[in-house]
DNA sequence: TGATAACCGAGACGGTACGTCACGTCTTTAA
DNA sequence: TTAAAGACGTGACGTACCGTCTCGGTTATCA
């Protein structure tokens, strides 16, 4: 007599909550980092309750990430710069970019403090440093003649990412211009074919 | 009343409670690693007081850079074995090594996951590639002209460790023979003078 | 984020962990007394979380009041017997009657006991023998011509009341209605109208 | 070849932990009240180690008792003022003085708490208000005519304790002289032969 | 005069309780 | 249907005292 139940009814989500809940735990990411971060507060700086950011996000992996995504967005690609080392240089600059600015500093705390992969490491992984962007620009210094045989691309890339990691979270110092030209200058030489 | 107070009076400390804590610490970090290790778990598993646990390790990190104490002994210099590339290669291994056992894997993320400087990073920092053995690993390659000129030592060995970090904590593999050979190839090229 | 909160939402109060906690209450003041009630014992004993108890009661003493509500009911106002003498031991009677009771031993103790004005011996003080019914009581007296004039009808009460928690709690011994009767004949000629 | 062990040798027991230890109490007291007595905090302030407390007073019931054994002197026995009112006076006053002094009501207050009977509330019972003085008191009315046949010289002397009790605990005023003269007028006429 | 025995400070230790915070689940009412 | 509100059990936090104990060092007394 009822019929069947709409899908389409109902209370709709406020778009409010999704941003308001965000803009806290970036807040609180930059105050208190990964560890002390608590959904209890952030739904209370967010002035949303409990159970409407529970809804959403089951865990809290999951917040930080859906915090982050924009982070992530840019390296999408690495640009064909010419050069060997110039595409190192394009690609490390936005991750070193990233390492500098403290939410930064907290995404990356937080993609190594989670031990469960396929959260935000793996997230990480297969935005920063994936096979796609390793290997092209592999394949185009290979046409180049400008990389050694033998040399695994990820490898390469993934020594330069963490390089930066160790950088900012061990040294706790930042990424400066100077010290990434010289942190590339090891990596080219590294995997350059021998003159 | 009687003079001035002596340091060394009163209740000696029982070695029982020191073993049995850090047992049990390394085994919380077994099982549930750093995030999750609780000092009342740990407590509870040592069968010891909590109390006793906060009497003598004030934070979880000094827990768990005691527990991990053994594991940074053996970093001590590296020798010199003749060559640069075997210098690192000498310099890595015990890095890799640890890197590959499960304690070890939890030591590292502890260490990346404390925000506070001097905790954890610092202490690991100091031992493992810290001013000391880089600086005298590039003095012998110096020596033997194999540095090239204006390369950074401590950049060189922080970026041997940050690899092997992005391997084991990101990648979530081994660092095994074979990949640590490939690592040690490009730092090593990346950092010799020029042929 | 849709207005103002509403008071009325949210689960309800269960009324099973009110009466289990309140009766714990009970039962630990009878066996250990005010001194030696801890939140954490009612807690277990009434098995219901320590949380739920210190939402609804923040300190020990609102805890102990709650379960003592229903012994200070009775003391309403006391009736007109007629007589002043007749009126003075219908107001002392189910006071010395609460006495002779362990439970009522421990709401007096407790009473007693905390400092904070306010907290259990103000709310004592309002119900047993506060101004309303002190002051009619002294008013019906005045009416008959019994009220010897200058005689602060609280000091007559409190006196009364005075006397019966010394007999409980430091001569440690019950109100019988022996005593009871020399009491308030003492008490009742001492501010009498002269004859 | 040693013999039995003697009695008497042995370092004694340093004064000035007595007094530093009572004093800290004092102090204590007048500042936390009873609860809220911790003998941690009193070895602290005394500077005298916490075994060397235990070692004298076993409880704190003991420690305060000790501490407020000077408050208790001055009640040996009611002098013989000539007249009953006038020694219901002299016994009250000292009292009512007692009471009207922070330290005073915490000793009362510690009296009440204590369930356990012979401590304090015993020891300040035999001071006080014990048989003794109240009988001698009693006495010398009767030979002046002046005592109501029946009455119990106890009672009517508790009488005027708890309400002096009343007046410090509950009420939490202090006894002035005024509202004594009015206390004393009460029980007086309460307990006078009939004229 | 020297052994003996008690005193004393110092602090470790196992306990118990404190009061708070966050967790994630659940039940209710309102939009 | 979704949201807001909040009770609830659970577990851990870090701290304070409790009373006991084990030491090393001191100090008086008595043989």
């Amino acid at each position: 007599m009822t019929g069947p139940p709409r899908r389409d009814a109902g209370r709709p989500r406020g778009a409010t909550v999704v941003s308001a809940v965000l803009a806290a735990v970036r807040a609180e990411l930059a105050e208190t980092g990964f560890e002390g971060l608590s959904v209890e507060r952030v739904a209370r700086r967010a002035e949303v309750n409990k159970t409407s950011v529970y809804r959403r996000w089951p865990t809290r992996e999951a917040l930080v990430a859906a915090a982050m995504e924009g982070l992530l967005e840019e390296f999408g690609d690495s640009p064909d710069t010419g050069s060997l080392r110039g595409d190192l240089l394009a690609l490390a600059a936005p991750i070193a970019d990233l390492a500098a600015r403290p939410d930064g500093v907290a995404l990356l705390r937080a993609a190594l403090a989670t031990t469960a992969r396929g959260d935000l490491g793996g997230a990480a992984l297969q935005r920063a440093g994936d096979g796609h962007s390793a290997s092209s620009l592999a394949e185009r210094a290979r046409a180049r003649g400008e990389w050694r045989p033998g040399v695994d691309p990820q490898q390469a890339i993934f020594t330069l990412v963490g390089a930066i990691i160790h950088r900012t979270l061990l040294e706790q110092a930042g990424p400066t211009g100077e010290w990434l030209e010289g942190l590339v200058d090891i990596v080219h030489r590294g995997i350059r074919a021998d003159p």
